[in-house]
DNA sequence: AATTTAATATGTTTTTTAGCACATTTTTCT
DNA sequence: AGAAAAATGTGCTAAAAAACATATTAAATT
């Protein structure tokens, strides 16, 4: 984790959930808060540790996981630019309850947690939307529970190439997502083991509903991938 | 769904979140909210359908499910008397995202959505209050994920009559599970079949770590499942 | 650029879990 | 209380997924 001095666009311009602060908060928000980097894999928060920050990531990708049983873990989110992470430890006052690393280098926005706090004590509509992106995090915790224990090896792993899909998109192709995943990695979102990733991203290949080149994945045919995810 | 009338308690004596409510904001609230009656088995609210109301149990057990692939259900989480439920839903204005059903005869507060929002948006403590809550529904919510995913059959079922244990507790005798559940719910709550549930009840209750008298399951051995739990 | 290390691909075996059948018991309903 | 409907208990079979092995390829490191 290194600091160096960079200039980002200030938070508010970055996700609306700071535009509901005041000037004045908005001038505390942006003092207190610091930009810090991190290297591909490095670890940003684990699991348990006390929260003392929240934080937006800037550039860059991270994932959020969950170590379960013999060293197997859970990505339980992956996350965007201005996506917002370990906030709910500091609201409920725990530890994190996932750890957080990153995926490529990236930069990330971090507010001590009384900061964070601060505001939304003071600020009922911030409140809201914090209360509101909890929300939702909340429902897809939910759905992915579901997803992820009723639906079949080529049902998850489908599911997890269109979460992918939606939330990075593609690159300037069309076709090529925009993200990078060992595939430990999409194993690890999708609750099954390495190899069967493997196997199932080869065998997606060969039913041509995929291109594979190496970490980059052409998606060819969405519509048969939603049908697979949809039926399990 | 019956309407009937009987006397309960005033909201802010069976649940803390509404200790931050003021005199006038009580009254509001007691006004709104109305008392609703579900016999075994009803449906209170189900998944996708708009949220109209949130509510607080006040007699008797909910289980919150989700439909999965083909009738397959997965309880989200059981509730007892004083949880509230369905309150995720009002908050980020969608349907529910799940369906609540009673596992037995019930009384049920519901609170219209609208006097809901008032006092989040009004009472900044009150909007706190909610928010600590669901900080904890999605904590659990996720650590659940990994539980359902990672964890064996045997720590599946293991998990889940702790869970009961903590949730309920024991009847008079200090050894016999204070809910009576069909071995169904008890499949739905550890993503299993039913006929594994039983069958692995069945197990632990000839390895005397619990005792089984039909519904009436006694724990035997608290320790053992503990460590059946965690191992997975 | 070369070397080491890690990731990917694929085949085979073993374990785990689901699915089905059916007898028996318990609940529910009238 | 008695009949009908559900739930439970067990055995067996099939399917799904994990585990393991090993070759190949790509990525990281010096």
């Amino acid at each position: 984790m290194k600091r160096r001095d960079e200039e980002f666009a200030p938070l508010w311009e970055l996700n609306k959930i700071w535009e509901t602060l005041t000037e004045e908060e908005r001038k505390y928000a942006a003092e207190q808060a610091e930009v810090v980097y991190y290297e591909k894999n490095e670890l940003i928060h684990s699991d348990g540790e006390m929260s003392l920050y929240m934080w937006m990531l800037l550039r860059g990708k991270v994932r959020i996981f969950k170590e379960g049983i013999g060293q197997r873990q859970q990505i339980i989110r992956l996350l965007k630019p201005y996506d917002i992470f370990g906030y709910r430890a500091c609201i409920a006052d725990e530890g994190y309850n996932s750890s957080a690393s990153a995926v490529e280098s990236c930069a990330v926005y971090r507010m001590p947690k009384a900061c964070f706090m601060q505001l939304i004590r003071r600020n009922g509509a911030f409140c809201y939307q914090v209360m509101l992106m909890m929300a939702k995090d909340l429902a897809f915790s939910e759905i992915q529970t579901v997803n992820l224990t009723q639906k079949h090896i080529r049902g998850r792993l489908a599911e997890s190439l269109l979460l992918l899909l939606k939330n990075y998109g593609y690159e300037e192709d069309g076709q090529t997502l925009a993200m990078l995943l060992p595939r430990e990695d999409l194993a690890n979102m999708s609750n099954m083991t390495t190899s069967n990733a493997i196997r199932t991203l080869s065998q997606f290949a060969q039913e041509e509903l995929v291109a594979v080149e190496g970490r980059h994945i052409r998606i060819l045919n969405e519509k048969s991938l939603e049908k697979i995810s949809r039926l399990g």
